[in-house]
DNA sequence: GTGAAAGCGCTAACAG
DNA sequence: CTGTTAGCGCTTTCAC
């Protein structure tokens, strides 16, 4: 049995109630009983039973996380452990305390939300990636539970906070840097279509070679899930066409590594053959011979900053929905060339 | 405010105590009040109020993860999320909820464990990677709180339950295992050995060799941090000594990365003229080209059989610690290769 | 089988 | 400034 509130007023001769302003630091204490009482707690090793007061306030000064990729995204890359990060920086300073689902499933991952917004156990949330069919996010908007969704909202649903990189243009300044470069024949090299950064990126790569007048040849974009094997065959493909890219966009830094891998394979140098860039920034960008030169989507950022909204929301739910953009930037490694001649 | 037991008593004409019971499924309600009640529950759209049933119950149904690594070595290891994918799969059959640590510093981390315990908040903790000056192992078992440790504890305080491989064995079969591909001239290419994982791997690596008699040469280990620059600096001082290595033994996936990519720079090939092996196995290592051989540890294993054990210790404190071993298995890939000739 | 009542440990009026 | 008094929402004897 642990010390309570009681055990201390008891003690130090005072009312359980003075116990309590004493640990909130109440102004309307006097000096000489804060010290005193302090010195009980001490002496008792005293520590606030959190449940109760939990009860008592209704809140519990914890937050929680859906992860709705647990099993497969989150394992892929190197974004998940960066952006708890930073979500944890910020809510350590409050005094917020992390809360993970644990389901695997869809449904599963549904019922967690439920069990902890339901259950009181948590005073906000944040969403990391929603997707299309997706239950979670208009259930808490149903519930008008404090939450912030880490990505794009998919459907038009108002009245969401989210916290995201401008993708699109993200897509447009790294394709344009190659541009810039003098690179004319650049291909994307990406995955699946169904989440909304993929796309997203894609349509920035299309935007900048319009704007540039860059005409994309039949075949440049190469879209296959993160495997080796498809990796190579799309490369192969990209061989036997009347001309092969000077530059590669690769949609993530795992799409960097297969890439660089097939082309180390047919024997294609990286940077004086041709150029690769990729988005997501991440220590193994450095590990990479060579280091790929990667546009930094600062996830540690994203979570620093998705916190920081939850915790305003929480202090006042009535507050205005927005959505912060977190800036990207180009980290120049060792993967891209100028083109000498070779004019469009 | 939400529904309460007293509003479904009410509706239902009950007692708040049989419709606690209810919820409990306790056998001396009769099923027809138990349904009457039920169906009260859902029209009011009924929860449980978590805090309240915490306070009488003692207890969280949630338990506290410690990352006395957040910052770095998370960040640098898909170890990461994988092991909590195996923690959250046991709990969530068992109806556990996930809590996260969220400081940086060591001071920090201890803080948040202290208020884990002291308030409450959890009922058992798992500890991700002990190190030697820890305070964390030490409190906990001060504290007779439930706990577990991932990986080894590291002076010999007994009573500590922990779950591990063996790294001494798994390094050993690892390199048995090039050894019996013909391999004489193996070198090891790992990290700082402040970690036990690391020092243990090197250890067996040392094992093997003199088992089979095979002498050393000078040099060939090489202990680095993870660091392209590095990486190739010592491949350069490998090159130079009178027998390059016919093969290699990387403590991590990500050091396999920077040994593959200084190797291909040096335009040695793997594996037709060394084998890469390394520990760790992620699906990074099939992205590589060539995709590596890699020793798996079963990381979502070890988090599950975490969680397992800690729930026993919640159950039955007075239980006897035990360490699970959780065993290694080489996964073959196309970074080996038979040594031909070349006998020593 | 079910109800009444007494807390779990804390906070928050309301007095004084 | 500090004590008294009600609860927060739930569980759990102990009666009936």
């Amino acid at each position: 049995m642990s010390i309570t509130i009681k055990d201390v007023a008891k003690k130090a001769n005072v009312a359980p109630s003075t116990v309590s302003r004493v640990i909130h630091d109440s102004p309307s204490i006097s000096e000489r009983t804060k010290r005193k009482v302090r010195k009980v707690m001490q002496e008792l090793g005293y520590h606030m039973n959190a449940n109760a007061r939990n009860l008592v306030t209704k809140s519990t000064k914890t937050i929680g996380i859906v992860m709705k990729n647990s099993a497969k995204e989150s394992l892929r890359n190197p974004f998940f452990p960066e952006v708890i990060r930073g979500i944890g920086a910020f809510c350590h300073m409050e005094g917020y305390s992390l809360s993970l689902t644990t389901g695997e499933s869809e449904e599963a991952i549904y019922e967690d939300v439920v069990k902890m917004v339901q259950g009181r156990r948590v005073d906000g949330m944040i969403v990391l990636y929603s997707k299309k069919d997706d239950k979670v996010v208009p259930y808490l908007l149903e519930q008008q539970f404090p939450f912030v969704l880490i990505g794009k909202p998919g459907t038009e649903t108002g009245g969401i906070t989210f916290i995201d990189n401008e993708n699109v243009k993200a897509a447009r300044d790294l394709t344009h840097f190659m541009i810039g470069l003098g690179h004319r024949k650049i291909a994307y090299f990406g995955g699946s279509l169904d989440y909304e950064v993929v796309s997203d990126r894609l349509r920035g790569y299309h935007e900048a070679l319009e704007k540039s007048k860059i005409s994309l040849p039949e075949g440049y974009v190469k879209l296959l899930s993160l495997n080796r094997e498809e990796g190579i065959q799309a490369l192969e493909e990209l061989l036997v066409l009347p001309e092969f890219p000077t530059a590669f966009v690769a949609v993530d830094i795992l799409y960097a590594v297969i890439l660089l891998g097939a082309l180390t394979e047919k024997g294609i140098k990286v940077p004086e053959q041709v150029s690769v860039v990729c988005f997501n920034n991440s220590e193994i960008a450095e590990l990479t011979s060579p280091p790929v030169t990667t546009m930094d989507v600062h996830t540690y950022q994203l979570g620093y900053e998705a916190a920081k909204c939850v915790c305003e929301l929480i202090l006042d739910p009535k507050i205005m929905e927005k959505s912060v953009r977190i800036p990207t930037k180009i980290i120049k490694r060792e993967s891209h060339q100028t083109v000498i001649s070779q004019s469009k």
